[in-house]
DNA sequence: GTAGAAGGGTTTACAAGTAAATTCCACTAC
DNA sequence: GTAGTGGAATTTACTTGTAAACCCTTCTAC
């Protein structure tokens, strides 16, 4: 009784921050319903909002964006092809769970890619696009000291999504954007297990002299041992809470 | 008037070209509508059936498939994901085409991806798995004796797959696959425009060698190098195809 | 007390219908 | 001959409806 009470209650907390999430987004009137929905499943993900293994049921989904079902249905199955969420046939969708060994690839082809981009990225990269990874920096920095990891979390993400940004290729883009995703929600979940991420501005802060420097090849190597450090890190956190949960 | 009448004649050559590969497919039944079209329309796609810039009407694909209109825009969604078609809003979906900038960076993208994996791969392949790979080899060798070159095409697609399937990793997978349908309609495309593929029987022979000797950095080097010289000689023939065409 | 069957309720999978946007064609004006 | 306008036809974008599958509860038999 008691467990289905705080059930119904933590679904109508769903609703509202969902809705509260909708309030904050702009120029959201100019998609079409499918990518508005899209949009929004896809970001209350990211936060923790709609949690691993939360089924999401297209007729509740439809009624809280005030739309039918169709245009919910076709964003599902686009965030099923990114690996967002999972269909089992007449069940419906559920939103993919946090897997140590999914994690593990996740890293993997992150720390590849990333390494490759910065390389590229520092081929073309101009100082004021330096300037601005740097600007970044110091706003994590100002975080930190607020002990706000959330809006570091966020910055994190800012920077590397940055230099892809820079490396100027749509495929790597894509690619990048899906795994950053779950990168992104793997450090919101282990937030509060791990230590403060001092080591991890340090190593911005490397890439980027790196980049200015005009060394991709350094900037690649710095890239690719700060995604190892972050995944030892995450990894074993994820695995300690596993273990102390059962 | 003779142009409209070609184009209705092709037309009628699509439906028949579909519908014949529905007739190969096996298994179909099984799947559900959605999933159904996905793999005839991917097909098609990769196949050059579907040609570069075609556009695919709702309507007309569910006449053919015999469904309704919504399984086959769910398939075409997530074909959109997959960026094998292209939604222009309200105007409907058309096939990617075939751009040499594109291309640059699928190569780029399967160069590092494919040299990852075939590294992962060698750790753990069976000498019996990599007999497999061997006789993927001797096919090929079978088919450009044959002047089989379409044969020979959808084996060095099979050889690639199989590698990447050793290396045991969905993500890296999910990724490959969508890179290779481009590669693939790449190499159909270009044919009849290039030398026989000698070099390139050459180079799967060493790859396979190396994961025989578990020399795993070899043969991602090697694997790297065998994906650049393919890189280099499709752009060069399509760069050629487009200049002749004006 | 447990296994199994029945049945009601929920939810997906698919179909079909409608309105609005866009294209295409013809006609007119200059 | 070309530019511009009007309107019919096509096609998407979205809504809604329905049947079949699945889940969950309850009841019954042992």
């Amino acid at each position: 009784m008691k467990h289905l009470e705080t059930n119904l209650e933590s679904e109508e907390e769903i609703r509202r921050n969902i809705l509260e999430f909708i309030s904050q987004l702009e120029g959201l009137e100019n998609y079409r319903l499918p990518q508005r929905a899209y949009h929004i499943i896809r970001l209350a993900i990211r936060d923790l909002i709609l949690y691993p293994g939360k089924t999401i049921l297209e007729g509740d989904m439809a009624d809280l964006l005030q739309m039918s079902r169709t245009p919910v249905r076709e964003a599902l199955v686009r965030l099923e092809a990114e690996g967002m969420v999972h269909l089992t046939p007449r069940r419906g969708f559920t939103v993919e769970p946090i897997e140590i060994s999914d994690l593990r690839e996740v890293y993997e082809i992150s720390e590849i890619m990333e390494g490759f981009a910065v390389a590229k990225a520092t081929e073309r990269i101009r100082d004021n696009e330096v300037n601005k990874l740097e600007d970044i920096i110091r706003e994590q920095e100002r975080a930190i000291n607020k002990m706000d990891l959330k809006t570091w979390s966020f910055l994190d993400d800012k920077f590397h999504r940055l230099i892809i940004d820079f490396a100027q290729s749509k495929r790597l883009d894509t690619i990048i954007d899906i795994h950053s995703d779950q990168l992104y929600r793997a450090r919101l979940y282990t937030i509060n297990q791990r230590p403060m991420p001092f080591q991890s501005i340090i190593e911005h802060k490397a890439i980027t002299s790196c980049m200015r420097a005009k060394d991709g090849s350094a900037a690649r190597m710095i890239m690719q041992s700060h995604r190892k450090r972050a995944r030892n890190e995450i990894l074993r956190v994820l695995d300690d809470m596993n273990n102390s949960q059962v």
